[in-house]
DNA sequence: CTCTTTATATGATGATCATAATTTAATCAG
DNA sequence: CTGATTAAATTATGATCATCATATAAAGAG
């Protein structure tokens, strides 16, 4: 069953956008890899012609839609004229009702921070830089280190929270940072 | 192999912590049934004599541990005067560099949330009331839900994040996010 | 001192896991 | 149009998973 040329390609990346949203659904551990390739439309065995190992997947599924997402987020929000405007749309789209109801499309971080927190100590360090650097783009973007930080820590608390608890209290914890954070965004020096 | 009267009571509290441990170590996908068994020190086969299914032991497991050490925070920021002070002092402790680096004796949140996110609604349903007393009663002690609900979501993504990112990235987050917490709880409007 | 009770142990079930060797078949080169 | 190449499929591996039926043996009752 060859394929043309760039078949190969395509159904690889069709893996790494099929597994991503499969390990923010079900978590890394509760992703296998013939379950994967079932919903790729492939049968397992086909995996490792494309990936050395589950883990080589993880690392670079996670990483490639983690910029995906953030990039998403980000074009929508340079729409707006000034940095202000355009960080108060990034708490805005983070915070949204629809984010927190569907992580298989959102936040790769937001969804499995725990599970990227126990990956083996290669695979965490190899990540750790696309972390830091959503960091610092919020810090450059707050124009405040302190105040970039405090935004990405609560948000990604908030949306981890938000998923957890009854909806009635979700509605309220998203509604309620969402304000206190574009309240301390308006009223930092400087605009 | 019977023993006495309370043993059955003291190997099944035994399970639980041991296993709130494991889960918060290598998460609830990560936790077998017969590695628990054996870390406590019996064969896999007597786990159904004490718990239902796996995830009934997750419940009750989280559960009690996130009440354990919640109150362990508790009870020494409690020696503080005043409730400002006892504010400081859990934020002190919660984003301390060994409460990042001892995932199984901190809070089950912080080393759980993605997976406790993904757990079967019905579970979801029964541990949100103690996430949601957990917003309450920062809420209560910083005296103004806002400032309460900012502190608790955002040092669950510092401690989770710190988990994550490099060695010197980490600890200036951790020392950056507890002084803004602390910094917004001294500034408030009343002592 | 024997008998019933029951906490734990053993061992089996069938599912699913990650990985990999082998086979099949479609494309491209000659 | 034949033959080498190779993408995907099949099938096998051995490990581990959650669950449970059965066996064992020790404690407490009589």
């Amino acid at each position: 069953m060859r394929y043309s040329k760039d078949h190969k390609a395509r159904t690889r990346q069709h893996i790494l956008e099929e597994s991503a949203r499969s390990f923010k659904e079900t978590g890394v551990e509760g992703t296998g890899v013939s379950t994967l390739m079932k919903r790729v439309g492939l049968t397992h065995g086909g995996f490792y012609a494309h990936f050395p190992s589950k883990n080589a997947l993880v690392l670079e599924a996670v990483t490639l839609n983690f910029h995906q997402v953030h990039e998403r987020l980000a074009s929508k929000a340079n729409i707006e004229p000034d940095a202000k405007a355009q960080l108060i749309s990034l708490i805005e789209q983070y915070l949204a009702i629809e984010h927190r109801d569907t992580p298989a499309e959102g936040c790769a971080v937001g969804a499995l921070a725990s599970d990227i927190a126990r990956l083996p100590d290669d695979l965490k360090t190899q990540f750790s830089s696309h972390v830091e650097a959503w960091l610092s783009d919020y810090a450059s973007r707050a124009g405040d280190a302190q105040l970039g930080h405090l935004i990405v820590t609560s948000m990604l608390g908030t949306i981890q929270l938000a998923r957890i608890v009854s909806n009635s209290e979700s509605h309220a914890l998203l509604n309620e940072t969402r304000k206190t954070l574009i309240e301390l965004v308006r009223n930092r020096a400087a605009g």
